[in-house]
DNA sequence: TAGTGGTCTAGACCACATA
DNA sequence: ATGTGGTCTAGACCACTAC
């Protein structure tokens, strides 16, 4: 059997149809070995980063992935596992594999942390959300290299108050680069029902895949008092989020104050 | 080809030699099907569990297991893949597959989430750890909860200060459950060298698995002051931690106070 | 040279969803 | 009935480590 062998950088180079080189080298050459399915995933990735299938959209079956890239359907097979595994896509089975979004109502605040002493109402999202401001201004040092652009250059910057049954319990201020979010305002914030990350997605083609949070321990200062009804003697957790998008683009900052009173962060180590 | 048919639940059942039933009903019934290598999962995970395969030791290659279990390579390998991907068994390619341990230098200190802000000296775990105390108490209704055992019953309890270049940074204490823990001192965990949890591996047979956080931010009492160097209107992060053995079985209660004024507790989500 | 995990294929069959 | 993902097998070959 297999007639065709399934050298990965000889004979009729399956995946160089769509992506030249990547291992192109010769065969056992040190330099950068990437299995097929690892490219594969890359050819996948660019698809889904050049918005040929769109948040929520089936993509192709990986049997049409299979013949599309000219190699086995285990292949495609693995490729997908690993995306699925980063959040990226979702399996269905009987249904097929779909592009992952912050839409859906399971994975809905997908990077909010926050939960309930009280168990009951888990996980939910805030209950009300007021945008306090939305701003044009210029990137300083600090929010620029967080979103690895240049300082001076223009970027949106967000406050906003969630609430749990009522009571203010997180305040964050949002930095976005300006260009992706051209034509955001505090309105359309306001009008949209769902999660800032859901919006983000269907209005500017923006998704959100990863993020990195620092915390720490702190005190606000009168204004924050004043916006989360507290006092300045309540200590906060100060959360400081980077969220990226395809190709560890970083798209977001974000400066959050948790009341955790009546609240905890929760995290689970592996 | 396939002479002998694959079926999950039929004709000579290959694992029924080690675990009876499991998904022992009929073909299509609906109650609880599970596939083979989740079966062979649970295997290897009895035999992790029962002390065959011991802590930084190798278990039986794949093919081996394979022949054990009466199942294809490609099956056990799906089995090790997920218990890998848990952190409990490590692959190495060409050396074979290793019982995951918390004594290695690579993973040491894996559930530690505390990092400088200069990121120069990173992730290397605390330079110094002073034992302030370790002493035998009943255990109080919350501490009884967390550990999954009655009220009142025997533990130990250890507080403990972790320090980065001198600076008293971290603040805990632990309830560990009496009867797997007998015999724990103050004096021998002071002598012994590397991480808390890698001690509790060699000296106990008991290996964590996995551990929750709930994060809050807190002001400290007097002592915890003192004991930390630093003041009553210093914002402090509270950490507590249940650690899991198998079975999720809860074998530790940690309440830490970290000082973020120069660390923070990185996250990072997906 | 031998043994281990890692990749890739081809084909069969099962479980699930939909029409 | 059809198509999707999910499981399982068998076999070939590659990459890495050791002896």
């Amino acid at each position: 059997m297999n007639t065709e062998p399934p050298s990965i950088s000889e004979s009729s180079a399956p995946v160089a149809a769509e992506l030249a080189g990547q291992a192109a080298a010769s065969s056992n050459a040190t330099p950068a070995f990437s299995p097929l399915y690892q490219q594969i995933k890359v050819l996948i990735l660019q698809s889904l980063q050049s918005g040929e299938w769109k948040p929520s959209a089936a993509i192709p079956s990986e049997m049409d992935l299979a013949v599309r890239f000219k190699v086995s359907q285990g292949t495609v097979r693995k490729a997908i596992d690993e995306l699925a595994s980063e959040n990226l896509l979702v399996r269905r089975q009987g249904k097929g594999t779909f592009v992952a979004t912050h839409a859906e109502h399971q994975v809905q605040y997908r990077f909010l942390r926050l939960f309930p002493d009280s168990g009951d109402l888990q996980g939910e999202g805030p209950a009300q959300r007021q945008i306090i401001d939305c701003k044009r201004v210029r990137a300083s040092a600090d929010i620029a290299r967080a979103l690895a652009i240049r300082q001076g250059e223009a970027v949106l910057q967000v406050r906003r108050v969630l609430s749990f049954a009522s009571v203010p319990t997180i305040l964050e201020d949002l930095w976005l680069p300006g260009a992706p979010f051209k034509g955001l305002t505090a309105d359309r914030l306001r009008a949209y029902q769902g999660p800032m990350y859901a919006l983000f997605e269907t209005e500017f083609g923006v998704r959100m895949v990863r993020a990195e949070e620092k915390i720490r321990a702190v005190l606000p200062d009168v204004e924050q008092c004043a916006l989360l009804h507290t006092s300045a003697k309540t200590p906060l957790l100060s959360v400081e989020r980077i969220a990226f998008t395809y190709n560890d683009t970083p798209m977001e900052l974000r400066r959050g104050l948790y009341l955790t009173d009546t609240h905890y962060y929760r995290n689970v180590l592996n």
